[in-house]
DNA sequence: TCTTGGAATTTTTTT
DNA sequence: AATTCCAAGA
């Protein structure tokens, strides 16, 4: 058996699984439920095509959600075939997109080394585009703008056609942004997020030439995630697939999430009036959940009305029941979960850190479980929020490397000439942006023209040019060396690091980001999977905008996940808790004005459930600061129907402060069997330490069932004046906290005195707890 | 040109 | 709560 294994891909696929992966030719749509093995039929799927068919690679093109999918994508069929795939494309769409545009750049006005604008510096140039318009930020706020122009594009409506549709003054508005907005990008070698989908869809359809070459490329076009393609993406696959594709998708209607960003669920719905003559196939066994996580999933989902409809089998037995727990706030909430996680981390079923995450619907929520796993001592890694790429010192340095790349990139050069300062400030760009705009040049090149300054000082002058020349030196440099060596020459040349050294103290953590920059850079070179005419420093550039939080997870740290549902889509662990569960928040209070958008919570909701393999705990708190504001909550409306499923749970403060206000005596009257979650849930600490004591205990509040004993015995205290060993400094004690999620840091005096005060990252520092 | 302090303002999710 | 924006002063 398992030899039949090793060598027959088939073996131990079920029959809809085996039907997916044996379709030939024409358009496929498999519908897979949540967890119905739907990567391991992608992926055999294309080694078959590959093997038993004998497809050549390089005719095969496979759309995955993430950068990171589509790497182990990639592991997956090179693990089956015995060799990797080479030729395939994989990536995202925006990743093939932006191949695409630099294979026929000149066609769509850019040069192969066109910058990806991020969402910034697209509003940055709405901003400057509006200016130019005369229209005030105070009338249209440029984010409001922006979004429409967003839409318009996902929508693969022009500019032209939008100004013809636009009637009200607001859209009027937002038509001449739209055009406008076109000419800087095209001027500035630049394009949007949205682009990467929008120009190549308009570049199939303007040249029948290139279209054919591209459906006589791509025979073989699979999609992963198709319920949340929008309007461009749709298209895209559409003209590629050609009237008789060979195009398989491969999707979910009820976990079609991405509403908002204008993926249209009928582009699944809809697969087989588009693709005459489809095939279909449904995964409805579900490997991946325990029973009672399953009957929840189906249970809660069933309230929605827009879907194909389908309910999830289970193939795995046994499992606990869901529970429901009750919190007093959100500090309670994130307390009570990390307890329950360090209860689960030991005796016989231990579980470790990484097969454990918690789930929210907002980044904020984020805050409250990094500050109680940090007094409780436990390794995190937090996904999303603001990336790495986000921060300003990265980018300040890759915004000299953008304009080393692309001279025509103004956003980059205005950014650069800023920081560090040089003595050229907004006055003297504002003039110098004149002088381009008579000659038509991009910002960098009319530094160099010293005829076309005339207007200006002679020190800002020489200013101006003393930073093209640096800029074009760095060039000089870039075609030699790496990027890596690159950033260092950059840094040294602008004397970044003085720079970040006088910000004090703070600028020590942007050193450290920094540092990291350099060594991701060494890096890219290895990896560009043969892309044409892609050099490091555009690989570099592009990675750089295009990287999605989840790209970034580090798989073998042994540290408990946080992110949001959306970035949860695609992945699994034994134990998730989903947080927040309450109304106004999940759902959010804006989707009661529209069912449509309801709908599109509760899916959220089950693609949330069904993450969870062997034990899901749900949570809410009564109160809770948002926006710096303490509200109210109740419990989410969505589990008003499947409460009888759900073992409900009170943390003890929920318990002394709940039943007055809210009655809900019943709740914490669970089932028998409770003394585990008694023990585990007991009152936690108000305070940073989690040392007892009881004297700072919140009035109101009766003193816990402590018990002392279960306390932590290697995890460290993370508070000022705690004891913590060093694997290699020794023992010392904590100086000082700074930063949350991935930049928190310690100060530690150690005490050896050779070694002295350290500041150390705690993701990173494994620290233990020190003797007293 | 740059700093500073107070006011204003947070869209919820992401490539 | 936290970040961003803006006006006035150095």
């Amino acid at each position: 058996m398992a030899l039949l294994r090793d060598t027959d891909p088939l073996a131990g696929l079920n029959p809809a699984q085996r039907a997916a992966v044996e379709h030939h030719e024409g358009p496929l749509l498999v519908l897979a439920g949540a967890g119905s093995g739907k990567t391991r039929v992608l992926t055999t799927r294309i080694a078959r095509l590959i093997r038993h068919h004998g497809v050549p690679p390089r005719e095969i093109l496979a759309v995955t959600f993430t950068n990171k999918a589509a790497g182990e994508m990639r592991e997956r069929i090179a693990r089956l075939l015995g060799e990797a795939p080479t030729g395939l494309w994989a990536g995202t769409f925006h990743a093939i997109g932006a191949r695409m545009i630099r294979e026929h750049a000149a066609a769509l006005g850019r040069t192969p080394q066109f910058t990806i604008y991020d969402e910034d510096d697209t509003l940055a140039t709405v901003k400057r585009v509006m200016e130019r318009l005369r229209l005030s930020p105070r009338d249209w706020a440029p984010q409001a703008l922006l979004a429409q122009v967003s839409d318009a594009k996902n929508a693969l409506v022009s500019p032209a056609e939008y100004a013809d549709l636009a009637r009200d003054p607001r859209a009027k508005a937002a038509a001449a942004v739209y055009g406008a907005l076109e000419d800087a990008l095209r001027a500035q070698n630049a394009v949007t997020f949205d682009d990467l989908l929008v120009l190549p869809v308009r570049l199939l359809e303007a040249d029948p030439g290139v279209l054919a070459r591209y459906r006589a490329r791509f025979r073989w076009l699979l999609v992963d995630e198709y319920q949340d393609t929008n309007r461009a993406q749709y298209r895209l696959v559409a003209l590629l697939a050609g009237p008789r594709g060979n195009v398989a998708v491969v999707g979910d209607d009820d976990q079609s999430i991405y509403g908002w960003r204008g993926a249209d669920i009928r582009n699944i719905l809809d697969f087989e009036r588009d693709f005459p003559n489809a095939a279909v196939v449904r995964l409805e066994e579900n490997y991946r959940s325990a029973p009672p996580i399953l009957a929840l999933a189906n249970a809660v989902i069933a309230a929605n009305t827009e879907r194909r409809g389908k309910t999830l089998r289970p193939t795995r037995t046994g499992g606990e029941p869901v529970t429901l727990v009750r919190a007093a706030d959100e500090r309670d909430e994130a307390d009570t979960v990390v307890e329950e996680m360090r209860a689960r981390r030991a005796g016989r079923d231990a579980l470790l850190l990484r097969e454990m995450a918690v789930l929210y619907r907002t980044n904020a929520q984020s805050r409250a479980f990094e500050e109680a796993l940090r007094r409780h001592g436990l390794p995190y890694r937090l996904v999303g929020g603001t990336r790495f790429y986000d921060r300003r010192e990265i980018r300040d340095l890759v915004a000299y490397l953008k304009l080393v790349a692309n001279p025509a990139d103004d956003e980059a050069f205005r950014r650069a000439i800023a920081v560090p300062k040089r003595g050229l400030g907004e006055a003297t760009v504002e003039q110098l942006a004149e002088a381009a705009r008579a000659a038509g040049v991009p910002l960098l090149a009319a530094a160099a023209r010293d005829d076309l300054l005339a207007a200006l000082a002679p020190a800002k002058r020489a200013g101006l040019a003393a930073f093209a020349a640096l800029v074009d030196r760095l060039r000089a440099q870039a075609a030699e060396a790496g990027v890596d060596e690159l950033l260092r020459a950059l840094i040294e040349a602008v004397g970044y690091e003085e720079h970040l050294r006088a910000e004090g103290p703070e600028g020590q953590d942007r050193l450290d980001n920094v540092r990291e920059l350099v060594t991701s850079a060494a890096e890219v070179v290895a990896d560009d999977e043969g892309e044409v005419g892609l050099r490091p420093l555009d690989h570099f550039l592009q990675r750089a905008t295009l990287v999605a939080g989840v790209d970034q997870l580090d798989p073998s740290a042994d540290a408990v996940t946080l992110m949001t549902l959306h970035n949860a889509k695609g992945l699994e662990f034994p134990l998730v808790f989903v947080a927040g569960l309450e109304d106004g928040l999940f759902p959010l209070a804006r989707a009661y004005e529209d069912p449509a958008m309801l709908e599109e919570e509760r899916r959220l909701l089950y693609v949330g459930i069904t993450r969870a393999e062997r034990t899901l705990v749900l949570s809410w708190a009564e109160q809770r600061r948002r926006n710096g504001e303490l509200v109210a909550g109740r419990r989410s409306s969505f589990l008003e129907p499947v409460l009888d499923q759900l073992e409900r749970r009170d943390t003890m403060r929920a318990r002394a402060t709940g039943r007055a206000a809210f009655g809900d005596a019943g709740a914490a009257r669970g089932t028998g069997g409770a003394s585990r979650w008694q023990r585990a849930w007991r009152d936690a600490p108000d305070d940073g330490t989690p040392a007892a004591s009881p004297t700072r205990r919140r009035p109101g509040t009766p003193v816990a069932a402590w018990d002392p004993v279960e306390e932590s015995q290697d995890a460290p205290v993370l508070a000022a004046g705690a004891r913590v060993r060093h694997r290699k400094f020794g023992e010392g004690t904590i100086a000082e906290l700074s930063g949350t999620g991935r930049d928190a840091k310690v100060k530690i005096d150690f005490d050896d005195e050779t070694v002295g005060r350290k500041t150390l990252v705690v993701a990173q520092a494994n620290l233990e707890r020190g003797t007293d």
